[in-house]
DNA sequence: ATTGAAACTTGATCGTT
DNA sequence: AACGATCAAGTTTCAAT
């Protein structure tokens, strides 16, 4: 990994995009050289598919990082909260839940220092009270494009054709 | 939404690309009806970029549900645990931890019924001792592609070349 | 809304540095 | 490993249904 590979990724994320154009010109590296970086991070198992999910391992994101946020809120701010748990940087996952925690919050990170970081942006929110049950976590399975057989067969029952 | 779509948005996640040739093949419809179909996609909002994420509500898997597992295994049958977990179907993220819990599983699913299928299969594991804290979200943020600003920051700084 | 075939754009390849 | 020029391959469009 290198600087260069890290701005080609950083490319995709942003533009929601793999085309070596686009990617060329926003990186202004030359769609070639794109192209190349791209196939030898698939070929290496960093870039796993066409759709170019990413190895987090490979990439030096080894720490997730599970929080549980209680937070002080009226009933109508319990958005606004959400929104600020899901600005700060870091953050990938933000879930409301309606038991004793009131979010659920997924990070991946670097190293320790990030993780820091991250509690004291937490902290740094008016309405959060606490932060509980934070684990810092060994991924087993994560399966970024979310839909599976299973809730495929659901939902081509459930489909009402519109 | 119609049977037909589903079947493609199936196509996408087995093949893990987007390519409307390769999908058409996989499906036996014609490539101008799937890009058709996924020009339409896009236009809904269902397929929200270039690397075909999904909007899971707009799918109708509403319901995420956060579950924490304890299991009594010997230490080197965690990752075993750990895979039957991620075995289960509508299962799509599985961490383990070193606390209280051992793992975290978040599943996407599409009603009520699912659930209760879900925490059945986790009672059927041998090494389950009990499934706690299982939380029904709402999803305020959900960001498939793992990587952001911060992030790549972080990782240019880290990087040494190789 | 669907499709086969045509038109076109793009990504992949190759040779040079 | 980087890259500009080239070509094959793929996607997108179109007209008819």
């Amino acid at each position: 990994m290198d600087e260069r590979n890290v701005r080609i990724l950083q490319a995709v994320a942003e533009l929601g995009t793999g085309s070596p154009d686009e990617i060329a010109e926003y990186t202004d590296i030359p769609k070639s050289t794109v192209h190349y970086r791209l196939s030898k991070l698939k070929e290496d198992g960093v870039v796993t598919n066409d759709l170019l999910d990413v190895d987090l391992e490979q990439l030096g994101l080894d720490i997730t990082v599970v929080t549980e946020v209680t937070a002080e809120y009226d009933e109508q701010y319990h958005e606004e909260v959400g929104e600020k748990l899901a600005d700060i940087e870091g953050v990938n996952q933000v879930y409301f839940t309606m038991g004793d925690t009131d979010f659920i919050v997924i990070s991946h990170l670097s190293d320790r220092k990030m993780v820091h970081r991250l509690i004291s942006d937490y902290e740094s929110i008016d309405e959060v009270v606490r932060t509980s049950s934070q684990f810092v976590v060994e991924t087993v399975k994560n399966e970024s494009y979310p839909l599976n057989d299973f809730e495929f067969d659901t939902l081509i029952e459930a489909v009402d054709d519109d």
